[in-house]
Parts: C-alpha cells; structure tokens; sequence
DNA sequence: ACCTGAACACCGTTCAAGT
DNA sequence: ACCTGAACACCGTTCAAGT
C-alpha cells in the first residue's frame, strides 16, 4: 500500500501545521493562538488550515496525539528506575503541557472530539498509575481509589506548579504502602 | 455610616446583575454566557454592565465570591458529623460549580484578578483540609504533602464527576491514618 | 450618576471563485 | 485537489451622546 505523490505532499503539510501549533498552543496558550495566527505561522490563508482540519479542535487533538505519543517514549525509556522517579518524570514531562490540559478540561463539554480524547487519556494514564501501586504492594482493595487519588494529584501538579522537594514528597506519600 | 438611597439602588442592581450572572455561569458556562445575554436577562443594555464591573473577569470573580461564601456557611452547619461526610459533601457541594473550576484555571495568567481568587481559595482549601487530616491523625510529617493530595484530589473529583460510592471510597482514602 | 446606540477590533468559520 | 479574498455572525469592550 505506498503512499501516492499526493499524500505525501498532504501528510507533509499537515505535519507542518500541527508543528507550528504545538509550539503556539504550548507557549502562547490554546485561546491565544488565533486561527490566523497559526496559518500565518505556516504561511498560508487563515482558511486554508480547514481543508486540513475540520475545526480548531481537531488541531488540538493532534497536537495532543503528538505531545503525548513522545512522552511516551520517553516514559518507556526509563523503566528501569526508582518508582518516585517514575512518577516525578511523568508530572515534570508533563508540566510544559500544563496550559493545555486546562484547556483540554474547559473544552469537555464544548466538543465531543475532546472528550473522546480526554477519556482515553485518563484510561490509560490510570492503567500505568494502577500498576505502580500494584508493584508498590498497595492494598488490592484500596487500589481503585489509590488510583483515582493519583491520576488527580498529578493532574493537580500540572495544573498549579510547586517546588520540587514538595512535589517529591507528594509522589512518595501516593505511592505509600499500607 | 449611614447608606445613601444612591448607594442601596447602585448594591441592588451590582446584586441583580451578579444573580443572573451566578444562574447563567452555572447552568451554561462562563465562556457560553455573552455580556449581552447577560445584559438582556437582566433587561438592560450590553454596555451597562460596564458600569458597574470592570469586565467580565470581575463579574466572574463576585459569583465565585457569592458562591464560596453560600457554600462555606453550609460548612459551618456540619460540622458535627462524620469526617467522611464533610469531606463528601465539599466535593458534593462544589461539584454544580464544576464548570466555574476549569474556567477559573484556563484564565489564570489571563487575569490578576482570577489569579488572586484563586490563590486565597486554594489558601483556605488547605486550611480546612489540613485541620481535617490532622483530627484524623495523620502523621505530622505527612501532613503537609497529604494536604495538598486531598486538594488536588478533590479538585479533580469536581472536574471529573463520578458514582457516589466510588467517590466515598476516595474520601475515606484520603483520611485514612498512617 | 447612570444608561444607551453605534462603533471598534477582534474571533472561528463558510463560501464562491480561482488554479 | 488545493488555496484564496471576501464575507458572516459573533465576541468583549470603548466612546460620545443623552438624561
């Protein structure tokens, strides 16, 4: 199945695109960024971005997908080390992304394109949280809970950015024993 | 210190104007909410609002004030039962004002005014939660990193609702000894 | 002091027209 | 298929004018 001339020249260009917002929404901020912004950014007709994209959701998503499939790798890179490590390189990874993930929130009602991401996200963000606990010898019927408790703390710390011994000290106390 | 008549009609209609602005933040949102919906429920011109609000931030920040103040007298009239049920009934309570929460956050570096509310907010947030761990008996050095856990914890049940019982489960965690 | 109509500078998005 | 200029229906906010 190769790919024709053509899409490559599209997938190029989308690229492209989701690129210049992913460093305008991370820096300037989701609302900020304006749609002419963005394709002036690329060097292209403000309504060009919308034979590319359904909407300015959609430019989001996809810069999510992007944002989230790098941490990824990187997360699996450092396996191998101390759980609070762990846990401290996830909220640091993501603090750069705080702004969106407040977006991401305000914008759950508003499109449905979000949401579906958004509860994806948190699936498998609770699935790596669960077995950190699992391996942590948390109680079994506290697990859910412990889970729950931990996606949103961490959530909390992208959102409100503290000291690092403090934010230390909040990913040891999660993954606590007992 | 006597009000003037001038004074009691200019609080009458600053309250009348905050009213309809509480149901309609509320109920549709904030970002959802125009001045001139706002303006036109209360039955006068868009513009009026400006007289006696800043901009729309400032009216935003007197319904978060409204509401905080109702919500904290509630409080104060339970303050006899269970641990485990105050804590319930904050995320409970707080939870019809989920929408304000992710607004509030998404306009943080947008607005000093949202920005100070937020803060002094978070300030008694940790306040109320911190006297609660420590009645539950939480370990001193804990406590500081506990209380900023059942902050964000409860801040992400207000984002994110979910069934009661789960939700008790959660409560109970976050005081449980140890 | 209080309120308004009209305007300003934006915004995301659509559409008809070009290549 | 891809890109554009022009327009649409909004938005929060300002300003000069009225009472």
């Amino acid at each position: 199945m190769a790919k024709t001339k053509r899409d490559q020249d599209r997938e190029a260009k989308h690229k492209e695109i989701v690129a210049a917002a992913r460093t305008l929404f991370i820096e300037e901020g989701y609302e900020a960024t304006s749609m002419s912004r963005l394709a002036s950014t690329v060097g292209v007709a403000p309504n060009t971005i919308y034979w590319y994209f359904k909407d300015k959701d959609e430019v989001l998503v996809a810069v999510l997908d992007a944002e989230f499939s790098a941490s990824v790798e990187g997360y699996l890179m450092l396996s191998a080390s101390d759980p609070t490590d762990r846990m401290m390189w996830v909220a640091s990874q993501l603090e750069r992304v705080s702004r969106l993930v407040s977006t991401v929130h305000s914008r759950l009602d508003k499109s449905a394109t979000i949401n579906a991401w958004h509860n994806q996200f948190h699936s498998l963000s609770e699935d790596m949280l669960r077995f950190e606990l699992q391996q942590a010898g948390v109680a079994p019927e506290m697990i859910e809970a412990r889970t729950k408790i931990s996606v949103f703390t961490i959530e909390g710390l992208l959102a409100h950015p503290i000291p690092d011994p403090e934010k230390r000290a909040i990913c040891a106390a999660l993954l606590g024993a007992t």
